[in-house]
DNA sequence: GTGAAAGCGCTAACAA
DNA sequence: TTGTTAGCGCTTTCAC
């Protein structure tokens, strides 16, 4: 392989004797060329092996037509589905797409700001590391379109689109409650994340609409250590710890609610191994319908989560605001109802496979 | 927010009456620059909220700073952790990071070969659909460094780094043996790549090694259907379908092994549902350790698949080639260990959890 | 229908 | 130390 230089619009200009421009107007297929030379430059472009440099083509144009996607933690089945419908789907524009992966660090979420403005990209989508977050008021503010995923930011009055986690959770600890349980908690994450937050209050609404109460608080906190092999997004390891100590504490709950299916498998080895049913003796149900919940025994009863859906909705969404046929809209704020999945985690005395 | 136009070092050069260049050098730390001066331009650049433009930048350098990524399904949680440690270390040193999600599609992989050509990135990382795939070729040809990830295209005689599919599974399949197993079969996606050639090789080999034969062939092809959605690599259906036609078949094997954990999910039902205990009546054996396997019940022996290791060879290797430290060398490829983690799975008479 | 010239934002020669 | 010139590869006026 000679490490030839790249062809350009100039080698085929010179080797035909036409200038770049007649070579850039055919291969583009604007008229104003005729039929004979295009044709000539059509072959040669092709028997030079021409491949046109998008780069050049942007800086010109000023648009990037590269979008920019910014995740935490790409081992979370949800977001590796929101990657690959984005990714297809800014596609099908013609988009590209450049992933950051900030795993949870409010350092390479900065800089992850910073290298999209530096690339220019025509627009972001980004589930933000919570807490501080206001350098992502620069992409705005200069002028590049971003949509937040999953992950409110009522802060920075941004566009977003997300689960509606109040509802579903609301709904999930309903059925719960429907299917007798007359005390409950909830296992959560301990980040200060908009998902979190309103997870808890639809699971707290579903229980005063009950009229249950406790005199503990009923949502908590699962002091997660972040794995440093990014290989999980939770650790069920955490889970099944705080959920040995519940079970011998002693004061057992009726069922278990948990903020994301990786939880209910920590919770459900720590029922099994104290002799407890799950189904039976607690009822269990998770958080996002994760591809081996179905499968477990007994199937869990989870929330499912419309990747696709969201994925699809905050493309079409951004790329609205870049073609900026909105104006300065106010921002969207849009969350996805959600499909609980009933197994058989929730419904007592079956007890066995899904 | 006025869409105010991005400020360039014209305009800092203006605002200042210095040259562009002068400016230039300045924030790029150059010598030849007064620190006077220097002070003053940097201290203008803040001011303006001056950002660099990486394409301008590029173009000029002749290097995007990009590397290309190209996965076939990022809810694979092997390809999902590839992912992240491959942008983390491609951003370590500098390099901003394009992805490309082909979904197993002959035509979208061609069009990506395309995409990386046109952006020019500095070197890919590419998980190859395979059968044909010569457009590949394309890239080394044009300079730019490729190296294959799990994938082998022999064809092409371009780097590669990937699982030692073949020693693991001889080895986890001799580990089936010698638990006792005497009639076996492996269950296999149907998808002409190397991973699966490979496990396949490995595991016959161990049959042959033991003195095992069987009139049909003991490998089997799970007729895949690639699911719309996205949200799954593999099918458990599927393996479950094919599970009970064995066991319906009678000749019932005693140990199974599966190409990947999710096919283990579809097996695990099949047995369970016929009444048949698994790591007692049938030993089954897996490839990947997802998130899930340590909480089946029982436990899933099953092969641990290196990804950071894989995902940081991989870069790293790919630096190496775009930084030319090594001339026209030759091919290399890379097949890393597995560590064979052992379950209650694969241990007759315990079968309970873990 | 075609070519010449200008410029996107930046860096790298070369002068001054 | 600084400014001028040139050019990365492309597209877009504007002449001809």
């Amino acid at each position: 392989m000679v490490e030839s230089r790249r062809v350009t619009l100039k080698d085929i200009a010179k080797s035909l004797g036409v200038s770049v421009n007649t070579v850039s107007r055919a291969l583009a297929d604007k008229d104003s060329v005729s039929e004979d030379t295009r044709a000539k430059i059509k072959a040669e472009a092709a028997r030079l092996g021409y491949v046109p440099n998008s780069m050049a083509r942007s800086l010109v144009l000023g648009s990037a037509m590269t979008l920019g996607l910014v995740i935490t933690n790409p081992s979370n089945p949800f977001y590796a589905q929101l990657i690959s419908t984005i990714e297809q789907r800014g596609r099908t524009h013609g988009y590209s797409l450049m992933l950051l992966v900030t795993e949870e660090s409010p350092e390479v979420d900065r800089k992850a700001a910073e290298t999209l403005l530096r690339w220019g990209v025509d627009g972001a989508l980004v589930v933000p590391v919570q807490g501080e977050g206001e350098h992502w008021a620069r992409l705005p503010e200069s002028g590049i379109p971003m949509v937040c995923l999953n992950r409110d930011f009522p802060a920075l009055d941004l566009d977003f689109v997300g689960v509606d986690y109040h509802h579903a959770s609301f709904q999930a600890t309903r059925h719960l409650i429907e299917g007798g349980a007359r005390s409950l908690c909830l296992l959560e994450e301990d980040l200060p994340i908009s998902p979190v937050a309103e997870r808890s209050a639809g699971f707290r609404k579903a229980l005063t609409e009950a009229g249950i109460t406790s005199s503990e608080d009923p949502v908590i906190s699962v002091p997660t250590r972040r794995r440093e092999s990014l290989a999980l997004p939770w650790e069920p390891a955490d889970a099944y710890r705080l959920a040995q100590d519940i079970v011998n504490r002693g004061d057992l709950p009726d069922a278990v609610m948990v903020g994301n299916d990786y939880f209910a498998l920590g919770v459900y080895r720590a029922l099994t191994e104290a002799g407890l049913r799950v189904g039976d003796d607690v009822l269990v149900g998770g958080f996002g319908d994760h591809p081996f919940s179905a499968y477990l025994s007994p199937g869990l009863t989870t929330v499912r989560l419309p990747a696709a859906e969201i994925g699809t909705a905050a493309v079409d969404l951004l790329l609205q605001r870049i073609r900026g046929n909105d104006g300065n809209a106010v921002a969207e704020k849009r969350r996805e109802r959600c499909e609980l999945v009933v197994r058989a985690s929730s419904r007592a005395s079956k007890g066995t496979t899904t």
